[in-house]
RNA sequence: GGUUUUGUAGCUCAAUUGGAUAGAGCAUCUCACUACGGAUGAGAAGGUUUGGGGUUCGAAUCCCUACAAGACCA
């Protein structure tokens, strides 16, 4: 389903009459588009579908319908016909009223909040063993800028974040402290707590793998050696005792947690992204185990001779699932199920999108297929953002081969590299530290943002830590400059109301840029449909090449027509809403100077 | 092995969801301003959209097939 703006709705109908009137098609349905800046015209219909019904040539049915435009449609100024297309021309008039009425309007484009049903955007949900990489940037940006996205669109955003704070892998961290820490702090190390925590799984990872091959060279197979090492057997009986609430074990598990939680508070904040709600695995498995009784009961599951529990999808084109290990304990899917159901009673959403990456495709398509056969409205609302994996030129990254580009690290050298492109450029005499260093941050972050989120969300993407990402062309700092550029304009125009443009001809290059801010609205709309910011990314990138194609040939303070000089300074204000209003969407702050 | 996703310029990405001559940025080469901000603008070069077949007025897009890469499930 497309969107579309007034205009293009309001020439559909008469299209749609047209069609009727004079070739006698019932209802037919009418796609239009803004016409491509290679011809001239605003707005462009294709006949072909429709010549077998009009029994006449594509050019003889495009000239009928645009006559038929143009009288009954007072905008239709012209048009012209190209093979099939019917290029529609819109009186330049309406496209000077456009620009007044709405570039005051900073929030244009926007629909009214909370205006549609309530949506949860679970995103980030981390583990807490290690701290942030890569990978979970480009998890938390889509996130963040979904949420922002659905809330444009008018939804009820809830954003929550699932932490994943019990199970193994953090009984791996806590083994090797408890080894190897010598009650070693964040504080003690002078490090971030989620860097400590990681570096003790790190540190169980390389014991563990030297016990395995002193058992293999002792002539155990290797497959028996992986689950015979005495630190995995050490962590397993760490699991046991945390669920069996061993008062010394939850008590190292929550002061490592603790030091987790309070990095990872650094990193979110670092990015920019916040949660409404944190739910945490360890309280919700057990309602998951809960509602597999459940399904037991409702024989939607099935017992194994083992105790262990199973949902049969094969009649769903897919395997058998296990829910429930022999022993009792629960997997992955338990506690999904649980947290689905939290949610649901917390919130009453019937809707809930999951940014999680592609690996769990098959995961999440299991969990809905389970959460509908146990019958839970909430079901069909259940829908994976499935994105795509961040690669190294060597491949995926790794965590335990040491290929991790880490968040904290990345974010660092990005205000970094920021700040020593200000300096060779030197423009930012007169602005005092606090304001140089939120500078750095702002351009620094909207680079690595920008080109995080500039990507379609499905498609796996490439980052080379070799090659710095790029200030100049397609990216963040050049819209931040655009904008920053445009802001030093109107402070120097000197006037505040430039109101008065009646009468007005814009030229072509201000044309094009008055097409592409009227698309906003569409475009907002789409990446709301799709879930996609790099729609967004995207729309405001040819909004700013627009400007300084525009800016570049045409003199604005200068101009000495003041019809034309208002027209200028009214294009600039828009464009500049319109390029902070897009970048705030996409979680980017935008600077006054750079 | 089964399921599934992807394949577009040297590189990183687009392509209004089936429309006009497949567009940008980076890199390479050329050009432009005595400045309303050069983190800019203009131009050149770069493509058999992985190969092959099909569907139709029209295919990067849909279908089949081969190849390649990734992911998941045993």
């Amino acid at each position: 389903m497309k969107n579309e703006n007034q205009m293009e709705q309001e020439l559909k109908q008469h299209i749609s009459a047209a069609l009727t009137e004079l070739y006698g098609i019932e209802q037919p349905s009418v796609v239009i588009e803004p016409t491509r800046s290679e011809f001239e015209g605003d707005f462009t219909f294709v006949v072909f579908p429709y010549l077998k019904q009009s029994k006449k040539a594509p050019e003889q049915t495009a000239s009928d319908i645009g006559v038929y435009l143009q009288q009954h449609v007072v905008q239709v100024s012209t048009f012209n016909v190209i093979k099939g297309f019917l290029n529609l021309v819109i009186d330049k008039q309406y496209w000077v009223d456009f620009v007044a009425q709405h570039y005051t309007n900073p929030t244009y484009g926007f629909a009214d909040a909370k205006t549609k049903e309530k949506v949860l955007v679970e995103y980030s949900s981390p583990n807490t063993n290690k701290p942030l990489h890569l990978g979970h940037v480009r998890n938390n940006l889509l996130g963040f800028a979904v949420s922002n996205i659905l809330k444009a669109n008018g939804f009820d955003v809830v954003m929550c974040n699932l932490v994943n704070d019990r199970g193994i892998h953090i009984c791996k961290s806590m083994y090797a402290w408890m080894q190897q820490g010598n009650g070693e702090t964040p504080q003690v190390a002078g490090m971030k707590g989620d860097h400590l925590v990681g570096k003790y799984y790190v540190a169980f990872d390389k014991q563990y793998k030297t016990e395995q091959k002193e058992l293999v060279a002792g002539g155990m197979s290797e497959e028996e050696a992986e689950k015979k090492a005495p630190s995995i057997l050490a962590a397993q009986d760490l699991l046991r005792k945390w669920e069996a609430n061993d008062k010394e074990t939850v008590d190292i598990w929550k002061m490592m947690n603790g030091w987790v939680y309070d990095g990872f508070d650094v990193s979110y904040n670092n990015l920019g992204v916040s949660f409404d709600k944190f739910y945490y695995e360890s309280n919700t498995y057990l309602l998951g185990k809960e509602i597999v009784q459940e399904g037991l009961a409702k024989n939607v599951f099935y017992k194994k001779d083992d105790g262990s529990v199973w949902v049969d999808l094969t009649g769903d084109g897919l395997d058998q699932k296990l829910l429930l290990r022999g022993d009792g304990t629960s997997v992955y899917m338990t506690q999904d199920i649980g947290t689905a159901e939290l949610k649901y009673k917390d919130f009453g959403a019937e809707r809930s999108i999951y940014v999680v990456g592609n690996e769990q495709d098959y995961h999440f398509k299991v969990l809905k297929l389970i959460c509908e056969k146990l019958g839970k409205s909430y079901a069909t609302g259940i829908y994976h953002l499935s994105y795509g994996m961040v690669e190294l030129p060597q491949g995926k990254m790794k965590s335990r081969e040491g290929t991790v580009v880490d968040a904290d690290d990345l974010v660092a050298e990005m205000i970094q590299a920021a700040e020593d492109t200000t300096k060779a450029l030197g423009k930012t005499e007169g602005l005092g530290e606090a304001e140089l260093n939120a500078l750095y941050q702002t351009i620094g972050l909207g680079a690595l943002k920008y080109f995080l989120l500039k990507v379609d969300p499905r498609k796996k993407m490439l980052f080379n830590p070799e090659e710095s990402i790029d200030f100049q062309g397609n990216t963040g700092p050049f819209i931040q400059y655009t904008y920053a550029r445009i802001k030093s304009i109107l402070r120097n125009a000197g006037v505040t109301d430039f109101t008065a443009t009646h009468g007005v001809v814009p030229n072509q290059l201000e044309s094009r840029l008055i097409h592409a801010l009227y698309q906003y609205p569409v475009v907002i709309a789409d990446a709301g449909n799709e879930l996609s910011p790099g729609l967004i990314a995207n729309y405001v990138y040819d909004v700013a090449k627009a400007f300084s194609h525009f800016y570049h040939e045409c003199p604005i303070i200068k101009e000495e027509d003041m019809g034309k000089r208002n027209l200028r300074l009214q294009l600039c204000q828009m464009t500049a809403h319109t390029i902070q209003s897009a970048f705030s969407l996409l979680g980017i702050n935008v600077p006054e100077r750079m």
